[in-house]
DNA sequence: ACTTTCACTTAGGATATCTACC
DNA sequence: GGTAGATATCCTAAGTGAAAGT
């Protein structure tokens, strides 16, 4: 195999031998007008440069390697949101995505089996799954509960175990049946259709608005709304005067005549005793005795138990959205505009239901009816309604551990390990793009520049005013970078600055190809802050031109991949056999924690983050002197032990040593914790492992590595990954 | 060719629940 | 048994990308 380095060099010498090809002089792309017009501010658009020709530009930096990485010790301190507090500047380390192993071809035991012989294969296999599990459960009993009797133990285990089993059975192994004709989701659908929030309640007589210091009796639909908005006065929102103007506007047009033209001014509004009363109520639910809660828990397991779940192609599924969204003040994310808007009451009358004809067609609540019934099987949704605030439609799906969706993600991993096999090519080529006389040519090779190295998402356009302003890389404007000849030592600097899906900030200083340099110098000129950054591209034109690459391929394929294969790389390079399952967490979660980098996976920093930092750094503390002690006590023992053969004092040096021993292991695992903890302030580990992962490289290191699934995935993970935990054997290569 | 619509994935924060510890 | 902190789950906003409409 070849070491990272050589895979560089291969990398490299693979584009500079590449045969520059002069296009013919023809420039479609000069000649046509840039791309649409969604995004009205910006200003007149400048012409590309010319095609005269450019001088050669110089072969890139020798460490150009996909995708860029940070190191741990790196890791951004600032604020996420704001823009005023900028990271401080992320050191780089070296990382070697690209063909640092090889697949071994493994045919899936699915398709190939007939089914007369995968029942005993599967016999097999849950005998399999049943030893494990008991190993399991003897493993985490013996650190856990002493104080119960064997029996209790051993009752409690078996059931664990029991359900386990019974679970294992009624599972539907559905990546061994054969898929269905494109485009067709399901055969048999039934449902009981989306389940509908509670009725507002009316304010108690004694919990009173004022406006203008006089008590204002309002009417049921104002009040309401005016109650949504007491709830909230904790949270910074309410504080702000787009979300304040927006809720007001909306709030007046759910009033009577009177009380608009009586209630004109927010200022003026006393919401206080809403407010306290709500607190109230969330402070005694919090209250409730044990046996309120259980009752009330038993309440909300019926409602899943009866809307919860569907009937789809003979198997029960769990849905996973299946409560219809209850009113309430939009929130949207950074600076929306249209934050505080009211967000309307869904009637039955703005459901679609879609379900199977044959099927027992769910019943609107009592006194409505369904805007609609339909019966398509091309789609995976059960009720749909649109949404007033930006007008998109909402859908009630299936859960992540459904056929539906966990069909998609394995196809999802497919496509990705798809561009594995071609991805040196694209690489190649887009190097090559990269001279390219045709304008339109240079910025989709510079935009898939950035994609696959830095794993940007594509940046569709979106309508201006509808939405808070962020970018993907199509999207990028001339604003949102800087370029540096110099910075730090470092060549050819592009440092970014903006602001991605979700007010996400996305601050990175990145050493580019000299070539990606000059270029995209060539696309700033003439240009203003505001003005696009790939005027002749959007992700319509991007995807069109992967998809002729590779079928299926598209720019969110890049992201996939380029998490997948570092996650794997990491973890070749950094997990141990030797260490103890402690260790190998921690290396599994750095490993993870590169590709949450790498996505820019941020969250904001816990709000308890230092105390409980503090908290923990004390017991370490505290544990190191009772180490101590215990090591000052062993030593001691051993010295009144010394020469004598008392069985007696032998034992005493036993436990001491045993003592010491524990004391050791503790303060390791704490220690670890610490770490773990410290890298992962504002890092979310949880959506890349969701979403980017494929699954099938846990499943494998754990095997290789002997470490329960559990102790990565917890049980909502399992299921949801459950195609993966079955099929994957040791030897799995993404 | 451009715009709009639709369906679906990806995302972080809020809230509920669990667990380890006193 | 009460509590703080960790973890899981819920919630729904905000993306992507293909197809349909114009």
């Amino acid at each position: 195999m070849k070491t990272p380095k050589e895979e560089c060099m291969d990398f490299e010498e693979r584009r500079s031998l590449v045969i520059v090809k002069e296009e013919p002089d023809k420039d479609p792309d000069f000649v046509t007008e840039g791309k649409g017009k969604k995004r009205k501010r910006k200003a007149d658009k400048t012409d590309g440069p010319s095609s005269t020709s450019e001088a050669p530009l110089d072969s890139s930096p020798k460490n150009e390697n996909y995708p860029i990485l940070y190191s741990p010790s790196s890791l951004p301190s600032a604020s996420i949101h704001a823009k005023s507090d900028p990271f401080v500047s992320m050191g780089l380390i070296k990382a070697f995505a690209s063909d640092a192993f090889v697949p071994k071809k493994k045919k899936k035991k699915s398709a190939e089996e007939g089914q007369g012989n995968s029942a005993t294969v599967k016999k097999k296999k849950n005998k399999d799954k049943k030893e494990k599990v008991i190993k399991e459960e003897g493993e985490c009993s013996v650190s856990t509960k002493k104080k119960k009797t064997k029996e209790e133990i051993q009752a409690a285990r078996a059931l664990k175990i029991k359900k386990k089993e019974e679970e294992e059975k009624q599972r539907w192994r559905w990546w061994e049946e054969e898929k269905y004709e494109h485009g067709i989701k399901w055969k048999f659908l039934e449902h009981k259709g989306p389940y509908f929030p509670p009725d507002y309640q009316p304010l108690p007589d004694d919990v009173k608005f004022y406006y203008n210091g006089k008590a204002v009796k309002l009417s049921l639909p104002a009040e309401e709304v005016a109650l949504f908005f007491a709830q909230m006065l904790d949270h910074e929102y309410t504080t702000k005067e787009v979300f304040r103007n927006n809720f007001f506007r909306d709030w007046r047009k759910e009033m009577t005549l009177e009380e608009r033209q009586l209630i004109m001014d927010l200022n003026k509004c006393d919401f206080g005793e809403l407010h306290t009363m709500h607190k109230e109520k969330v402070e005694a639910r919090k209250n409730m005795s044990k046996e309120e809660k259980l009752v009330n828990k038993e309440l909300n397991q019926k409602i899943v138990e009866e809307y919860g779940f569907c009937v789809l192609d003979h198997h029960r599924e769990r849905i996973g959205n299946f409560k219809i969204e209850p009113p309430g003040l939009f929130r949207g994310r950074g600076d929306h505009p249209k934050q505080g808007m009211l967000k309307k009451k869904i009637r039955p009358e703005d459901v679609i239901i879609n379900c199977s004809k044959d099927s027992r067609i769910p019943e609107p609540p009592a006194g409505h009816r369904w805007k609609e019934v339909r019966h398509d099987n091309t789609v995976t949704w059960l009720a749909s309604w649109t949404e007033n605030v930006q007008g998109s439609c909402k859908y009630v799906m299936l859960n992540a551990n459904s056929k539906l969706k966990g069909e998609k993600d394995w196809e999802k991993y497919e496509v990705a390990r798809r561009l594995r096999s071609c991805v040196d090519a694209i690489r190649t080529q887009y190097q090559e793009d990269l001279k390219s006389k045709q304008m339109g040519t240079r910025q989709r090779a510079v935009a898939l520049y950035f994609i696959d190295k830095l794993a940007l998402r594509a940046g569709n356009e979106k309508e201006e005013g509808e939405t808070a302003d962020t970018v993907g890389c199509c999207s990028l404007r001339v604003e949102h970078i800087t370029l540096h000849d110099t910075l730090d030592g470092q060549k050819c600097v592009v440092e970014f600055d903006f602001l991605g899906k979700d007010c996400i900030r996305y601050y990175n200083k990145v050493p580019v190809a000299k070539r990606v340099f000059k270029n995209l110098k060539l696309f700033m000129e003439n240009k203003q802050g505001g003005d696009d950054l790939f005027d002749r591209l959007n992700t319509q034109v991007l995807n069109k031109h992967l998809s002729s690459l590779m079928p299926g391929l598209t720019a969110k394929v890049f992201r996939t991949y380029n998490a997948s294969i570092t996650l794997q790389q990491q973890l070749k390079e950094l997990s141990n056999m030797k260490d103890n399952v402690v260790e190998k967490l921690l290396s599994y979660n750095r490993a993870n924690r590169a590709v949450a980098i790498l996505c820019n996976h941020q969250r904001a920093p816990p709000k308890t983050f230092d105390q409980s930092m503090a908290n923990l750094q004390a017991k370490i503390d505290s544990r190191k002197e009772q180490l101590d002690l215990a090591k000052k006590e062993l030593k001691q023992a051993k010295k009144e032990a010394k020469g004598s053969s008392d069985n007696k004092l032998l034992i005493v040096v036993e436990k001491k040593k045993k003592a010491v021993q524990r004391c050791e292991e503790q303060l390791l695992k704490m220690e670890v914790q610490a770490t773990d903890r410290e890298e992962n302030k504002q890092i979310a580990l949880g959506t890349s492992k969701l979403n980017y992962l494929d699954p099938r490289i846990t499943v494998a290191w754990c095997k290789n590595m002997e470490v329960t699934l559990d102790k990565i995935y917890n049980k909502t993970l399992r299921d949801k990954f459950a195609w993966a935990v079955d099929m994957t054997e040791q030897d799995f290569v993404f």
